[in-house]
DNA sequence: ACCTACAGGTACCAAAAGGTGCGTAATTGA
DNA sequence: TCAATTACGCACCTTTTGGTACCTGTAGGT
């Protein structure tokens, strides 16, 4: 038992609750989580929707998502393969604060941006 | 103009939101934003509070907060050096969201550590 | 006199992230 | 018959990330 504190606590290292930011402190996973929100999807679809997303990173993420149990992967077992993902309950809940923070970027941007011009101008 | 778009859909790779998005979805400005929400703090204090943080990552990681608009650096002109670093508006209401997930990973880590556990138990 | 804290900058190096291309195997449509 | 779709796994390569160690310069404590 290497890493096992109780305290909950993300500002200390040796509590796992900082895996948990790490993991969702991904690119892809912040896009792929709140992908799912609207229903099951299969993994050409979701290629499809995230734009930039190589299929690599698309399955590897998917395999770390279904390792923590935020994914639930379902094999249909027929060929030519056909493969759905969806959210489990866990994963739902992250969604929605993953969700949250989409909207925060999309509604924000534009004052990111001004903010890097300005700082661009001040220092020339 | 390369990269502008209006549209404001973080599944647009063209779209700067995603560039926000990204700068978002780093491990240490996941915790350094919500830290700042209790008020300004000076970069040591920020270095004991924020375990495992290294000096060049925390400085580094502050810069393009700053550059972004969602950090305000005050320097006192002081010597010894003595430097403030503050929330702007803007930091201040995606730090909310940030505490909102840490808060989850706080909460649902245990849940992420039995589902690891299962998994392996599953493939052994 | 010496060490510490303060807020960094810089250089070097190791590790991780991530992209491209190739192979699997079967089915459907041109 | 040839190509595309489906969902991958694997190997190779480049880029990014992040850590360690060392430098500045001053003020205050022992």
């Amino acid at each position: 038992m290497a890493k096992t504190q109780k305290s909950g606590d993300v500002y200390d290292p040796s509590c796992s609750a900082r895996d948990a930011l790490e993991l969702i402190a991904s690119k892809w996973a912040m896009l792929i989580l709140p992908a799912l929100a609207d229903g099951p999807m299969r993994s050409g679809a979701l290629l499809r929707r995230i734009g930039g997303v190589s299929q690599k990173m698309l399955t590897q993420t998917l395999r770390e998502l279904e390792k923590n149990g935020l994914v639930i992967r379902q094999d249909m077992q027929t060929v030519p393969p056909h493969v759905e993902y969806r959210l489990s309950p866990l994963g739902a809940s992250l969604s929605d604060v993953l969700v949250a923070l989409d909207r925060w970027a999309e509604l924000h941007f534009p004052e990111l941006d001004a903010a890097r011009e300005r700082f661009l101008r001040r220092r020339s």
